[in-house]
DNA sequence: GCTAGTACGTA
DNA sequence: CGTACGTACTAGCA
């Protein structure tokens, strides 16, 4: 038997380099070092197919049967081989070296099924946890990696363990290098020792390629020698001593199988190249590295309670890592997050990139630096994997390649990425030219759909409920400590402070997704609010073009007004005194003018715009309409000087829309917010022909929902009446008024439309008959009187909204139609105004709620279709029922069309959803 | 400089 | 005594 060595490196070619290659004095046992090297895919793969998919799913519907299966194989690896040295390496989709050589290599392939992919990354993600080295090259496929380990490591003394289902593998077995091959089942690994390869295929390991080139690999679309089998092609080698032998003499050989081979000599040698493996791969992590260490029990829990797995394979695993661990590492996390900083050196970023982080594994990513308006920049980012290592990089000192290689990973959605409040980040990012793919979770939204009552979701806050952890002071890097410290232990602790905010993100991203599992929100996380993030900031990033000489216009205009209206309430009153301070006006109102009380309110008497419409209406004096033009036009003002400070050096307004603080599901829009600018009056939608269509672009284009929320409504509740009356298509109020008042619809008068329109918007907001009575200015008793002819005709909306109620207080939460929870305790309050309040939140939630998911559904319909039709025309704004776009040259008919049909098709109802839509050059003229 | 209260714009 | 927001202002406290 020859020595193991040269054996492969007469196969191939080895090139261990020593420095490399230092495995540990201190191996189990005190033995040789041992390394097992799986093949990722090969095995996950053999496990998919081991276990029954439909019996090994979440209650997500995430498919883990690969996962487990896996695990599974790696316990039983780890407890009965002893591995000192662990890796995984993972093919890649791109193409190799093999495609560029033989276009058709693995094609005719059966599809995936579309159970097994979404498995690969959590594989990888637990693979992180337990800190096993999970690595990928692009162009090399993961036998390329595991020859080129296997060499490493034998070069450095090490005994090679290698787990793949790929017989690729076997010309790599030695004396020292064991193949374990799957049998029947993925727990019966066959070994294939240099004895085992000879006994099953009569030839020597080292001559295994040769015999594969004759044969031919169906898997891989290799075709062999028609008619040569392997006895054949063992018998040929056995005389001939190897293939390059067997070839140089193919005249030689004889009979109908040697014709075969001359025939097709071609492929043959086609073969042999491309059965070779490569075991010069960059892999950029040494083989002595790859110790068994460092691994996360609070994540691994994590993620086993996610996937819904027995506590019998978590124990095995716990078993198996306790025996091999030093405590240190189980118990770390226990105090803050054990985030060890690791320094990449300038130009060695792209293999660090490589080395550490497995496609498809999770990493968290913190942002430090300034956003906002639809910008912002980057002074700092840190990476952190699963295991706690992190990197903590300076845009602005970064070498041009590690640039490169940041630029790469960031925008490869390959690399799952977690992220709190991302969005901001991603304008800072894109800010400099780098764009976000692959955004995993976004902690601060996914805490939010857990609790969308609270009003902040700052990552030290999540963590503390989350994980039970601190996210402390000083790993938040705040201003105390850099008083204390020189300034270069404060740029260690800022970095180790952005590093552990990455961490942390990262742990609270498992965290939520198991608990965001229970809440039913997983899917409104994944599908909807996270690839909403890049819409929104693709929108904040545009901005609106502003007018800004048509606003300072207006300004001069309102001020003038305001001015007026001052100096005549001054003038009637007799003194100068503050309009804008309800407090002086109480005192002039109702003490000094002694005009009739209004509504009381905690200061006294209201001052408020129906209290001075009544007190006009009352009393003989005319400093109540002063005081309400006064208030018209300070608010106009006021709107327009808010407006004109945010114009930015662009011409154009860059709100942010935030998707974390509405408690149904709605954005929000500020600095400025965009979503309340005037529309009801004259005067107010002056103001909207400020907003115009940009340079470069042609129209401004508005769709929105009509009576959206009605339409829910009846959807909900379905009552046939109200969904008649919406498929009608004729006016909605005037139908319902017909029918409750018992008159033809061309006999509806505007009065009984309007008593029916407010009774119909009310209902969604949980009125009483007080409220309708103040609305219509008709009495309680009335409006209780109109409520019951209502509900006479459409009893199925009182059932519906009686049900909603009750299901409420009986589950703690309303839903919407795509499952967004409210959670509203004081349903079961004793305080009669708290709970009564709480009814009217539960009336009301599932139907802003279910309005704000349908156009949440239609914005991403819209930029995809956008996106995918090559338009370049844009959507700029959301205003709960309304989209504005901005539509570029010659796209308007298109970009009609297309925002119609995405609108109205983005959920189906038992009703229709009608879009109308509007053009123009400015907002105001763009209305409808 | 902070918060509470009031008021008011939108859907 | 109808839901959901954001902003601006005053007044009172520190």
């Amino acid at each position: 038997m020859s020595p193991a060595h040269p054996r492969i490196r007469g196969v191939v070619n080895t090139q261990a380099t020593p420095e490399q290659t230092r495995p540990s004095e201190t191996g189990e046992g005190g033995g040789r070092p041992r390394l097992l090297l799986v093949d990722g895919h090969s095995m996950a793969f053999r496990a998919f197919f081991a276990l029954p998919a439909e019996k090994f799913v979440n209650s997500a519907g995430q498919a883990t049967n690969a996962v487990y299966g896996f695990t599974s194989m790696l316990v039983k690896l780890l407890r009965d081989e002893r591995p000192t040295h662990i890796a995984v390496a993972w093919d890649r989709s791109e193409p190799t070296f093999r495609h560029e050589e033989y276009a058709e290599y693995k094609a005719g392939r059966s599809e995936t099924p579309p159970e097994f992919p979404g498995q690969v990354g959590l594989l990888q993600e637990l693979l992180g946890l337990l800190g096993v080295t999970s690595l990928s090259v692009a162009g090399y496929e993961a036998d390329d990696i595991i020859a080129t380990l296997a060499a490493r490591g034998l070069a450095g003394g090490m005994e090679v363990l290698i787990a793949s289902g790929d017989r690729d593998t076997f010309q790599l077995v030695g004396d020292c290098c064991t193949v374990l091959y799957p049998g029947k089942s993925l727990s019966d690994l066959v070994r294939m020792t240099p004895e085992a390869v000879e006994a099953k295929y009569a030839v020597p390991p080292e001559r295994y390629r040769d015999l594969a080139a004759l044969v031919g690999e169906k898997a891989d679309n290799l075709p062999g020698v028609p008619g040569v089998g392997p006895k054949t092609a063992a018998k040929w080698l056995a005389r001939y001593g190897s293939l390059d032998e067997l070839v140089a003499r193919a005249d030689e050989v004889g009979g109908k199988a040697g014709q075969s081979f001359r025939d097709h000599l071609d492929d043959v040698l086609r073969n042999q190249r491309l059965n070779r493996l490569d075991t010069d791969v960059e892999v950029g992590v040494a083989v002595a590295e790859m110790t068994l260490d460092g691994w996360n029990r609070d994540g691994i829990n994590l993620l086993f309670d996610n996937l819904e797995f027995a506590s019998t394979l978590r124990e095995r695993l716990f078993a198996v890592l306790g025996e091999s661990e030093p405590e240190a590492a189980a118990t770390a996390s226990d105090e803050g997050f054990a985030v060890e900083l690791v320094e990449v050196a300038p130009g060695a970023l792209a293999d660090w990139l490589a080395a550490e982080i497995a496609a498809g594994a999770r990493t968290g990513l913190a942002v430090e630096g300034t956003w906002g308006r639809g910008g912002g920049d980057v002074t700092r980012l840190a990476l952190a994997l699963p295991a706690g290592r992190a990197v903590c990089l300076d845009p602005a000192r970064l070498d041009p390649a590690d640039e490169a290689a940041l630029a790469d990973w960031l925008a490869d959605p390959a690399y799952p990425k977690a992220l709190h409040d991302a969005k901001g980040p991603i304008l800072a990012l894109r800010a400099r030219g780098w764009e976000l793919a692959g955004l995993d979770s976004d902690t601060a939204i996914a805490g939010y759909l857990a609790m969308p009552g609270r009003r902040n979701f700052d990552l030290a806050d999540l963590c503390t409920r989350y994980l039970g952890r601190e996210l402390t002071e000083r790993d938040t890097g705040g201003a105390q400590l850099t008083l204390d410290l020189g300034g270069g232990d404060e740029q260690a602790a800022a970095r180790h402070a952005l590093a552990t905010r990455a961490l942390a993100t990262l742990e609270l991203a498992l965290a939520l997704d198991a608990d965001l599992v229970k809440r039913g929100a997983a899917d409104l996380l994944r599908d909807l609010e996270i690839p909403l993030v890049g819409v929104l900031a693709r929108m904040e990033e545009a901005g609106i073009a502003a007018d800004l000489g048509y606003l300072r216009g207006l300004e001069a205009e309102f001020a003038a007004a305001v001015r007026q209206a001052v100096e005549e309430a001054h003038r009637v009153v007799g003194r100068e005194f503050n309009l804008g301070s309800p407090k002086q006006l109480q005192q002039i109102l109702f003490e000094e003018l002694g005009l009739p009380k209004t509504k009381r309110i905690k200061t006294g008497y209201t001052t408020d715009a129906d209290a001075l419409a009544w007190l006009a209406a009352q009393a003989d004096n005319e400093l109540p309409v002063i005081l309400l033009r006064h208030r018209d036009q300070t608010k106009l003002r006021t709107t327009v000087e808010g407006l004109i400070k945010t114009v930015a050096d662009d011409g154009r307004i860059h709100t942010t829309f935030n998707q974390t603080v509405a408690a149904t599901g709605r954005l929000s829009s500020a600095d400025p917010n965009l979503q309340n600018i005037p529309v009801r009056t004259d005067a107010g939608r002056r103001i909207r022909r400020a907003f115009v269509v940009g340079e470069g672009y042609e129209h401004l284009l508005t769709a929105d929902y009509s009576q959206i929320e009605l339409r829910i409504m009846a959807h909900l509740s379905e009552d046939e009446a109200l969904i008649e009356a919406f498929q009608t298509g004729y006016d909605f109020h005037a139908q319902i008024a017909a029918r409750v008042f018992g008159v033809p619809v061309d006999r509806v008068d505007g009065e009984a439309r309007a008593r029916i329109k407010a009774m119909n918007y009310g209902l969604a907001y949980g009125l009483s008959d007080y409220g309708l009575s103040q609305q219509l200015g008709i009495t309680p008793k009335e409006a209780r009187v109109l409520m019951e002819d209502y509900f006479s005709h459409f009893g199925r909306v009182r059932d519906y909204l009686e049900a909603v109620v009750a299901r409420a207080r009986r589950d703690g939460y309303t839903a919407t139609m795509l499952g967004r929870r409210r959670y509203l305790p004081d349903l079961n309050s004793d305080n009669r105004q708290r709970r009564e309040m709480a009814e009217r939140m539960a009336l009301n939630a599932p139907i802003q709620g279910s309005a704000a998911d349908i156009i949440k559904l239609a914005m991403l319909r819209v930029a995809r279709a956008l996106r995918d039709g090559g338009f370049a025309s844009r959507m700029l704004l959301q205003v709960h029922d309304e989209l504005v776009l901005e539509v570029a040259p010659g796209e308007l008919d298109a970009a009609r069309a297309l925002v119609v049909e995405h609108m109205s098709g983005a959920q189906e109802l038992r009703v229709p959803l009608a879009v109308s839509v509007g053009i123009g050059s400015n907002w105001h003229d763009a209305a409808h």
